[in-house]
DNA sequence: CTGAAAGCGCTTACAG
DNA sequence: CTGAAAGCGCTTACAG
């Protein structure tokens, strides 16, 4: 017996001895100026008494919502997305929301109503109906047939032009990822490095395009300095390639400023394959601080982004959107954390 | 305009030149002896060609089911459960069921819509009506105000006597940790390990008791076998103060069998505190096989345990369950995967 | 074999 | 300031 069976907006009518329209009233918050204070009193407390909960499938029904958001997220298996789902569900719940999720391009993985990183599980795109959607990490082409509904752009850069699209242009919440890599070279540079190598994720995103331009903007003010590239997939196999080709040079960097933690580990790998000690004789910095981050050894200096955040500003500012306001940009900070991987240069 | 409306049974019914009733049951495939199937046929092509789809709030307020069902874990910061999340929402998501967590004990953690890891978010159960329960990795006693709701155990462990409650024993989906612990156990004992470390996770859960029973009871069985333990929490720090205190020892092991990849990563940096290489001076051995395990340096000889397959197979059983039938116990093999953090000792 | 009708629990005009 | 009534889109007895 599940509860022998919820009471409803009726029963607490009943308790408080008024109809069924003036209990929604108060309880919707629609009450001001048509009932009485102490009706309304009597309803919230017969409601409080009775514990109370209105059924949410009959109030979509009645209402045509779902009270279901979509999160779109290029792949499931970073282990950055998770947190940002977690952000993003928490307030969602808060408010009577679900969250599903699906990835994109579709097909590459596909959705899920999910949290997921772990393994790709490719599946379609929810057929059921959605309120609104949250894309991360996305270009807002990627809204697609859902570039009629109230979206949030997370972690896809500031708003561009309006775009082909008839509707203004999404809110975004962003990272402040130019700063985390001023940050980063600000540290090396102070360290004394100069020769730096990027081992760059190959991935079109609006983030690793920042991190890039800052990178280069940033040490391009520093006299003497040099920047040596070379690009990878994100993941510890090809990023352990890339940063070979780097210290394999007749020049090698003295330092790798790498654009995820994962590359990071990877860079560990060629770097422990030549005999080279970390930090000893070459810095590695990472991006993102996951878990990851402190189970290397040793423990990678990083810039923590405050993925479950993201995923909790996002929420907020789709419910904003979705009651009628217009919510601001928002940027949240990264932090850089030194860890043991960066040290003065052996032989500047 | 999000699709100009969509179409309801209505507007099937009116195409199929049938009434509502019918579409309705044609469409819940209640119709053989009750519709001909000259009309079913032309409900479905109708239903098909309007592409329609049900109204999930209107089922269910007319159904009193709420489609959701909640996956009880004991933390959302373990790298594992974001797959077994995955695994859960996808089988779930082709049902149209939706899928929140919470933590369990309450308020460590708590819940929300999640399949987040990543970091801890505290929040309470949902208030939201459930229709079954999936909780993995927790004793049956989790349950609690839920013990009343159809669920299924994950990685609990093979049904124990039916305990206080009334109800029968909820049917189970486990890993095959005992073998994949024996497999780890012949792997090392036929390079030559015999003294053998077990890095224990002090945690208590089925599957870590299983865990540390097996690999006694299979080196038990290996003449001139040693086995030494030390007890950790399940975060690099502390596995790495366990593992130091087993190397430390006049009688350090050769082998090091960790209880999960983390605690692997944690005795990876006791050793090289200790100037021991890996898997020169040192064996190591890891469990689960999650991201970690690839990206240290050797990778990690580890037992896959295909967590996102629990969830799947998890939430079919309460699928059945749901339906009324009776899942039997299920149990997933894992998989020895050997990697270069193992060879033969060097002075044995 | 098929349809008309009731009702799940809400919210919101509409009357008073 | 308050209530009676309609209706969201389904499913399921109940009649025919």
């Amino acid at each position: 017996m599940p509860a022998v069976s919820r009471p409803t907006s009726k029963d607490v009518a009943q308790e408080a001895g008024v109809s069924q329209s003036t209990v929604s009233l108060v309880l919707g918050g629609k009450w001001t100026g048509r009932v009485s204070p102490a009706t309304a009193r009597s309803v919230r407390s017969a409601a409080a008494r009775l514990g109370y909960r209105p059924n949410q499938a009959a109030r979509n029904l009645r209402l045509g919502t779902t009270r279901t958001v979509l999160l779109m997220v290029p792949t499931l298996t970073a282990p950055f997305f998770g947190p940002v789902y977690t952000g993003a569900a928490r307030v969602a719940s808060r408010h009577g929301f679900g969250v599903v999720v699906s990835t994109w391009p579709d097909g590459t993985e596909g959705p899920d109503r999910t949290g997921g990183k772990g393994v790709d599980s490719p599946f379609a795109v929810p057929d059921e109906a959605i309120d609104g959607v949250l894309a991360s990490s996305l270009a807002v082409e990627a809204l697609g047939e859902f570039r009629q509904t109230p979206a949030v752009m997370l972690d896809s850069g500031p708003a561009g032009p309006s775009g082909p699209y008839s509707m203004p242009r999404p809110p975004t919440v962003d990272f402040g990822v130019a700063d985390g890599m001023r940050d980063i070279v600000a540290h090396l540079t102070a360290l004394g490095h100069r020769r730096i190598g990027h081992v760059a994720a190959g991935v079109d995103q609006w983030t690793f395009r920042a991190r890039a331009d800052a990178l280069a903007g940033a040490l391009g003010r520093v006299p003497g300095s040099a920047l040596l590239r070379a690009t990878c997939a994100i993941d510890a196999g090809s990023a352990r390639d890339a940063a070979a080709r780097l210290l394999d040079r007749a020049d090698p960097p003295t330092a790798l400023v790498c654009d995820d933690d994962l590359i990071a580990a990877g860079a560990y790998k060629a770097a422990r394959a030549r005999g080279l000690d970390i930090p000893g004789d070459l810095s590695v910095t990472g991006f993102d601080d996951v878990l990851l981050a402190t189970a290397l050894e040793p423990e990678l200096t990083t810039v923590r982004l405050p993925a479950e955040e993201l995923g909790a500003q996002g929420m907020t500012a789709l419910l904003d959107l979705l009651a009628g306001r217009r919510p601001p940009p928002r940027v949240l900070p990264g932090e850089l954390i030194v860890r043991g991987s960066t040290t003065p240069p052996s032989s500047s």
